[in-house]
DNA sequence: AACTATTTATAAGA
DNA sequence: TTCTTATAAATAGTT
């Protein structure tokens, strides 16, 4: 926060590392502290520096006690602790998600036909379950060593199967714009349709109302057809 | 910190004291990701407002194993760890990645030779565990959907990643090669350098040749500059 | 470790 | 809650 807008990723030069680690951490437990004493907050922290050597706080008994306070209060609330900072936070527009989500669901119940709904759920769970037999191995590549410590050729081999999990990817989104895309076609074709009828509705009444006119000779022949074109 | 000084004690008024600590919580967690961006260092921190409601964050892994490894570093040697109860241990398919990790953990061993290797190596292997299980979550978060059940927006968000990933083999990659190349270019410099010394030697030991021949008149000039030239 | 120029965090107000 | 804004605090780069 000064002379010079921080990057937020990891320091590269040692020495500048080692400083900004002192400083922030000492910020940090000053600011955990703060926020007890300000709001009558527990806070418990502890930092394990990159060559692991541990730094921590408690600002009310001991970190034992936090920690048993902690495990106590984290059973029954175990939704997702949302700490996950590498990956960016799973999109929050929910709405939009699983309305998403109960659209694909239907489309594809109702379009597949040809196959017992129980085997091709297993069938595809296998799938998925080889996919992440994949994933988990490039993961474990990725991040067992770090990008630095491997070798080219274990960097190729994870460069393959990532680009194989892009183009699946790539695939069923594909589909997925594809199936929208019929989908909207086939509306399109129903209203058409439907639009041919009440046109043809329009007319067979305008004759009839043409008729009526001319036996009837009542004045008002284009209100009635008005009334009839605004469908 | 703005607008007033602040008074380091219990904020009075409730509603001040509420928006306090949303506020203040808010930063405390992101300076904690910070500097464990920053300086790769692994933070744990939970709060548990006045109320008692808990907020955690684990910047690596889970809290679970953050305290675990707290547990092991506070009190010396804990008798084991008890294995990631969460996921159970992927399947050793890869023998590959099985011999990485020794062979991460004995060139930390060999580096660091300010610790206890028995130590360190426990630490090393704790570590890795949890990082693995970091990569679990990650993974169960983007696969926790299956694919073909993801809406087009997490697909995108999922591509990306991928494609970060890509981005940074590709460039770790490219470094290698560079290195590669740039060693090879120095190597060839030397030899270049050595060759021409090589060649000024044969060169001085001709002339001294022909000057030995023009006075001794010995018969094999020829044969010992063809030995020289076979360096 | 101290010193600033700046960036960040945030208290108060809306 | 959320946004804005004036100001306090933290801190990156330097000495």
């Amino acid at each position: 926060m000064a002379r010079g807008k921080v990057q937020l990723k990891r320091i590269e030069n040692q020495v500048h590392r080692q400083v900004t680690f002192c400083k922030r951490r000492a910020g940090l437990l000053k600011k955990a502290k703060e926020l007890s004493v300000l709001c009558d907050a527990e806070i418990g922290v502890f930092i394990f520096s990159a060559h692991g050597k541990l730094y921590e706080l408690a600002t009310k008994g001991t970190m034992q006690g936090l920690i048993e306070r902690y495990m106590n209060s984290s059973r029954g609330a175990q939704p997702e602790p949302a700490a996950m900072e590498t990956q960016p936070d799973p999109p929050e527009d929910s709405t939009f998600v699983s309305s998403k989500l109960v659209f694909l669901i239907s489309s594809k119940t109702a379009t597949d036909k040809h196959q017992e709904p129980a085997q091709d759920t297993k069938e595809e769970i296998n799938m998925l379950k080889q996919e992440i037999e994949v994933l988990q191995k490039g993961l474990r590549y990725m991040f067992g060593a770090r990008a630095e410590e491997m070798s080219l050729d274990e960097l190729l081999v994870l460069e393959k199967h990532l680009e194989i999990w892009i183009y699946q990817i790539r695939s069923t989104k594909m589909d997925i714009l594809l199936k929208e895309i019929q989908q909207l076609r086939n509306k399109e074709e129903i209203l058409t349709a439907a639009n041919q009828h009440l046109h043809d509705k329009v007319e067979e009444n305008a004759e009839i109302s043409n008729l009526a006119t001319m036996i009837t000779n009542f004045p008002q022949p284009l209100t009635i057809l008005n009334e009839i074109f605004q469908y």
